[in-house]
DNA sequence: AGAAATCCTTGACTTAGGTCAAAAGATCAT
DNA sequence: ATGATCTTTTGACCTAAGTCAAGGATTTCT
């Protein structure tokens, strides 16, 4: 289990010495976990924290009755669990695998005493959560502020952009997780795709979507108007 | 201009050395700042972070059209604007005094050097970040899982908790700005508070409100439900 | 390949909560 | 104090999006 090359290609460690990834590695234990486990639930003791090494995890809220709100899907080389290493002990969310995952487990006390030891990692550390709270600031005024479609809009662009562009987009998530993560059902989804095909926003190819008209998804986006 | 006993009451320089109090107080700028005035805007280059000494802050976003979501309101001794200092350069959201304020200006490169060199720093500062986490997460909860009597029923007991358990609270800012922050409009409120009276969960009392009925409103804000 | 399970779409219906408008209460400055 | 400005409440109305239900379409497993 070379496990340094693993950890050099986290976004995190980057930076670090090769000495002090090696002290990383040290206190590292490796776990593969089988598709629909769940890693942690809300409320369970956090005494570490999480790198995913392979396969795709959702972390997400669950209301009394059942519905579902996706905060993250996270993919390779993403930590996640972090929150409860700083603040309380507890997990705010809970975690689960979309698919067979690996992942890498640090353990609290080591993990704390390294970053102590280390500010680098601490500044990383800094600017991961920095940026999750960039993701929920973003998220909430969505919620809030805009109606579906301006949702739907805005995560297409947002999809082709992380692809580089592409108007040729793949879902990677099943289209009732995709509403999860959206703050909506798969029934509204649906409509609201339907609808967009229709205006000629966008074409539906089969589990992909091809983009039809940039400026009118951005100004539905932006406006996070009717449609 | 007396900072250190300031500095050392502000939660997150807790636990430093005087020493390095003395280092933190050396690189400060205070700044006197009157009701009403923007602090920062959305977008504008954060070169640095914020700690309010006296007055109250809210921390927003608009939409297009002019309606407003809080996402916090901060009083003395709160740090501010932290996220443009890991993450990006610009600042996710505006910031405004909701009355005069006397706040400290911490210049991003100076703080950091302070950070690298100061572990207790920077774990404290991780768990600033953590615990906005947190309160992010419970706000995109809310606000997808929860109809608005829900989130009017949390955040009352929410309240009545920071002050220690009473049942008699004072509002301490204006009701349209606490529809903004619970995502919603005065309009709304104002019948959702008259509903929860006519109910008897509350009696309004001028500014403030009574809990005459805690269980009730600790159902409605569990089940995010209807009334 | 075929059965089972899951996922997606569509339709008819309901409703929470937003919009617009207007009046009654507060708060502020001169 | 007194008018002017802001805030809150109430009413009538409308609509985005949720619920429930049922039929196709995929995917998954044996």
């Amino acid at each position: 289990m070379k496990l340094l090359p693993v950890l050099s290609s986290v976004a995190f460690f980057d930076g670090l010495p090769d000495a002090q990834l090696r002290q990383v590695a040290g206190i590292v234990v490796t776990r593969e976990i089988s598709k629909g486990a769940v890693i942690f639930s809300e409320g369970d003791d956090g005494n570490g924290f999480y790198v995913l090494q392979s396969g795709r995890v959702k972390i997400f809220k669950l209301s009394p009755d059942g519905k579902e709100q996706i905060l993250h899907i996270f993919g390779p080389g993403e930590p996640f669990g972090e929150v409860a290493l700083f603040s309380g002990r507890h997990f705010p969310a809970s975690a689960q695998c979309l698919e067979t995952c690996r992942i890498l487990f640090f353990p609290r006390e080591a993990f704390i005493k390294l970053i102590r030891s280390n500010p680098d990692l601490a500044l990383n550390m800094l600017g991961v959560l920095a940026l999750r709270l960039r993701i929920f600031t973003r998220m909430v005024e969505d919620l809030s502020l805009k109606e579906v479609p301006g949702r739907v809009a805005a995560h297409i662009l947002y999809l082709s952009e992380q692809a580089g562009g592409t108007s040729r987009l793949e879902l990677d998530i099943t289209k009732s997780q995709l509403a999860s993560l959206l703050g909506t059902i798969p029934e509204t989804l649906s409509r609201i795709l339907g609808r967009m095909s229709a205006r000629g926003l966008i074409s539906i190819e089969g589990a992909g979507i091809r983009i039809r008209d940039r400026e009118g998804l951005e100004f539905l986006a932006a406006s996070g108007g009717k449609l």
